[in-house]
RNA sequence: GGGCGUGUCGGCUAGAGGCAGGCCUUCAGGUUCUCAGCCUGACAGCGAGGGUUCGAUUCCCUCCACGCCUACCA
């Protein structure tokens, strides 16, 4: 039977990194079997859910190149992919459970239900439905929703005896299943709950993995118990870790940026992303860390997931941004820069530009931070931190003049005007340093900046000598 | 409260009944005109307590901590 996995993203809000997570996992082993990656868009939730949601996670998943194989978008032969369209389909599953007697209707209206739930916690009970209607004659109910009563359908689990799963990463999980609650399968506006149309999906889909995060373990038991009144075969059960903010609860967009988009419009790399949530829970062979998908694929299995729950470290992520960013050729990297702050620059200075910041990016984003005086007219600068805490604007005022000194007639090239700065330096028995960090303040604004010379090289010799001439006359006017 | 899950340097992880290794971060050197990068090196860990064993971080038990679930959300 060829391998079928899938995710199931619900489209509410932005795109979330533990969909791609997910996805990560889900595709390699997917690629690793030559079976396919199914996308199936969960959107049962009619208050929640939105089609500008379900654009983005398109959008994210191709980004990051978490490509799929059958999808609302992609089509497939166990289409359609968007639950809102299989509407019509869960009904009559629902009420197939009831007619062999392993769900009921249930009548309870929200107020009954909260007033049960209460009284329960109160009593410092389990919050969870009574059974009141599942104890009621059918008759009696069939009579309420004949008069009009609104009704849901309930799963009929046991209360006696446990249910017992292999989950690929964790080994063995036994519940009783009179923890197991009477779940709605089916909900008053005849939409099915999560819990019904993913196991009917996954089972018409022909889903053989369900690699899901962890936070679905506990609803395992209701999955398993549909799929034995269904009369199907269940799928082999993972579930992987939840991705943590930094202290350790499930990561969350107030404590961590959590928005696919954001991570996109920060310069994030999307290979480097996928790289790096890679890292979090798996890990290859011999320490490796930079690696490619199909490297990945070479050696991914479920069981090598860790069960522990990863704290999303940003601080390793940039590191790992940054190998990527410096991988590539400066070409790639002036295209990557494009929508960042490149694209409406002269393309041959960009050129220029880029092997000099390649190595200083963090972020793609930087690239304004990192190159705003190559095409500035003038920059700015404060005096105080131009003429430093050694000197004197005196001393400044005429080291910058000895600098435009020599490089009025210096030949325009890094190489030459290092020379002659160092000469320079020599002749006023200063260390280079003392000498080139005010003139790159006067050129570039900046205390940090590539090595000074090249920078001028590329920022032209007329803005370089104007910026030296008017940091010298701010400092010693005439 | 209940159920389930998870505990190896600050973070991500490898490991095996016999010297706990790698990566990120941090720190210290080096390269250097600054920053970054790069190179060297250093700091730092088996949640706690009991057992089994010649020997346990590894196997067993108890405890503790943390996380998730406990909806007509997913």
């Amino acid at each position: 039977m060829p391998v079928r996995v899938r995710i199931a993203p619900s489209p509410t809000g932005d795109p979330h990194v533990g969909t791609a997570y997910v996805a990560l996992f889900n595709r390699t082993w997917a690629r690793r079997n030559g079976g396919q990656f199914l996308l199936r868009i969960e959107d049962t939730d009619r208050a929640r859910s939105n089609p500008e949601s379900e654009r983005m996670i398109f959008e994210s998943l191709k980004w990051l190149g978490l490509t799929y194989d059958e999808g609302p978008d992609v089509g497939g032969p166990t289409g359609p992919y968007r639950q809102s369209e299989r509407v019509s389909i869960y009904p009559k599953h629902a009420k197939d459970l009831v007619e062999k007697g392993a769900a009921y209707y249930c009548t309870c209206t929200a107020d009954r239900l909260e007033a049960v739930r209460k009284a329960q916690s109160a009593a410092k009970l389990a919050p969870r439905y009574d059974g009141h209607c599942r104890n009621l004659p059918p008759a009696e109910v069939k009579k309420q929703i004949d008069a009009g009563a609104p009704w849901v359908i309930r799963l009929k689990v046991a209360n006696e005896g446990e249910c017992r799963f292999k989950d690929v990463v964790r080994g063995e999980v036994v519940f009783a299943w009179d923890q197991i609650d009477d779940q709605i399968l089916l909900k008053s506006d005849g939409w099915p709950t999560y819990h019904l149309a993913n196991v009917v999906d996954d089972h018409l889909m022909g889903i053989t993995h369900v690699i899901r995060a962890e936070e679905w373990i506990s609803s395992t038991p209701k999955h398993i118990k549909l799929y034995e009144v269904f009369g199907w075969e269940p799928p082999v059960w993972c579930h992987v870790p939840l991705l943590r903010n930094k202290d350790k609860s499930k990561i969350s967009k107030r404590k961590n940026p959590t928005s696919l988009n954001w991570y996109r419009d920060q310069g994030y790399l999307p290979e480097a992303l996928v790289n790096f949530l890679g890292l979090m829970g798996f890990s290859m062979p011999a320490g490796l860390e930079v690696y490619s998908p199909a490297e990945m694929e070479k050696e991914f299995t479920i069981e090598k997931i860790n069960a522990g729950g990863p704290v999303f470290d940003m601080q390793k992520l940039d590191w790992m941004n940054g190998q990527y960013m410096r991988k590539l050729s400066a070409e790639e990297l002036a295209k990557r820069l494009g929508p960042f702050g490149a694209a409406g620059k002269d393309p041959a200075l960009v050129k220029r530009i880029v092997p000099l910041i390649q190595d200083r990016l963090r972020v793609l984003s930087d690239f304004g931070e990192l190159t705003s005086f190559f095409f500035a007219e003038t920059v700015e600068h404060d005096p105080a931190v131009l003429v430093g805490k050694k000197s004197t604007a005196a001393e400044t005022a005429s080291l910058l003049a000895a600098a435009v000194e020599v490089l009025k007639s210096c030949e325009w090239t890094a190489a030459a005007m290092e020379g002659k700065l160092r000469e320079v330096a020599t002749s006023k028995n200063i260390k280079p340093g003392d000498l080139f960090m005010p003139i790159r303040i006067a050129v570039t604004g900046k205390a940090a900046t590539p090595p000074l010379t090249e920078t001028m090289e590329v920022i032209g010799k007329e803005k370089c000598l104007a910026r030296l001439e008017a940091a010298r006359k701010r400092l010693s006017p005439g």
